[in-house]
DNA sequence: TTCTAAAAGGGGATATTTCCCCTTTTTATA
DNA sequence: TATAAAAAGGGGAAATATCCCCTTTTAGAA
């Protein structure tokens, strides 16, 4: 019988080992081999020919992670289809992946039988998505209205930065080149397009946007 | 012959069933069973008089994490040992873990070999710890001497969190029901405290110290 | 109850922030 | 090259924040 090729990309070695284990043990797969993250994955792909039909993805990996990977697959091996399983169940990774080209998103605390259930089904039709990713989709397409991510300009950012610190307005000048006038124009226009009505408001949008980190 | 009774407290199903698998396969050691968080491992034990050996743990948990799971096994079955295995490598992590009691701390991504030769030398020996747990203790101890932990009063805090917001001082002292020259006092208190120039410097202070979320 | 320290309140001065309305210089582009 | 928009600069004033030094009230220990 002609067992269906899955190779595994997860930099936690004991879990993909383990999966491993797992997975050939089911009879309709067969783990070609196991890699560690995205480059090595591409390396494979430049000596080996022979392709698997399914990949199993992590996706926080080191060097090269499990998004770029599934793009760069997309543009160089369009036939093999990316299953992603991950720990990350936030929207904004979830998304990403997707986009990327997986055809599938599971998280690593389902049951296994769901793994050979979604690997099946990825096989068969082509894509799996869980109640949860589907809620994901559907959830983004709504909310797609209100983050209308205000564009700031890179002096702004620049003030934005330093408006984070305890430096006074005349010492922010010195340091950016400018009369404390234009500073307080740029004061005033973040006020505006931020809706801020201190300096603290600026700090605080700062800080949550991670425009300046702590 | 006798293997080695282990129980696999882990809520990443897919991530505990294959290793399972995984440890299993090994001829020394007996999976007894696999639970899913620290709260199932005590409701285990109280219908099981059957003891592990070793447990192997994971750390972030629902319901009962392994830190708490850990310091209960301490506490009611101190025969048992347990061995950490988990994704976060910081040292504060760590040392809630050793605290708890744990005899061991591996990182998901080692590899298998790894993980059969620590739980070797935990039966045989009662621990095993790897380099980077070492480094971290020692670590630990060099660091004992800045981080002296500035206490604040309530009434402090509660300022502190209300100057991190776009509130004047006068309409803080009306949330507190102060006159607005206390709050100066506390403000001057706080400036000294923290080490603080500015109210910038209180919001970037509380907002690193996660005394307020955002 | 007396004493003491912490909490609360205050006067008054100076520095900084915030605001509004304006001009000049530079940049891009039609 | 003309022209509009963006960037930079400014005057002046009111509101806040910061600072220093002081008194009164409250709560808890002696």
């Amino acid at each position: 019988m002609n067992k269906i090729d899955i190779i595994i990309v997860d930099d936690h070695v004991l879990f993909s080992q383990a999966l491993n284990g797992l997975v050939s043990n089911y009879d309709e797969f067969n783990v070609v081999t196991v890699l560690n993250n995205g480059k090595e994955l591409v390396d494979y792909f430049s000596i080996e020919n022979k392709q698997p039909k399914i990949v199993l993805m992590d996706i926080q990996m080191p060097l090269m992670n499990g998004i770029e990977a599934t793009q760069w697959l997309k543009d160089n091996k369009p036939e093999i289809k990316v299953l992603a399983l991950s720990m990350e169940a936030d929207e904004d990774t979830i998304l990403k992946m997707l986009r990327a080209g997986a055809k599938g998103y599971l998280l690593k605390d389902i049951h296994p039988s769901v793994l050979q259930h979604a690997l099946k089904e990825v096989y068969a039709s082509g894509f799996y998505y869980t109640e949860n990713v589907t809620n994901t989709l559907l959830n983004s397409i709504h909310n797609k209205e209100k983050p209308i991510a205000i564009k700031l300009k890179e002096r702004e950012l620049e003030f934005l930065k330093l408006a984070c610190t305890e430096r006074t307005y005349k010492e922010i000048a010195e340091v950016m080149f400018l009369s404390p006038k234009t500073v307080d124009n740029y004061r005033e226009a973040l006020f505006e397009k931020l809706g801020a009505k201190t300096r603290i408001g600026l700090v605080l949008y700062a800080i949550k946007e991670k425009i300046v980190i702590l």
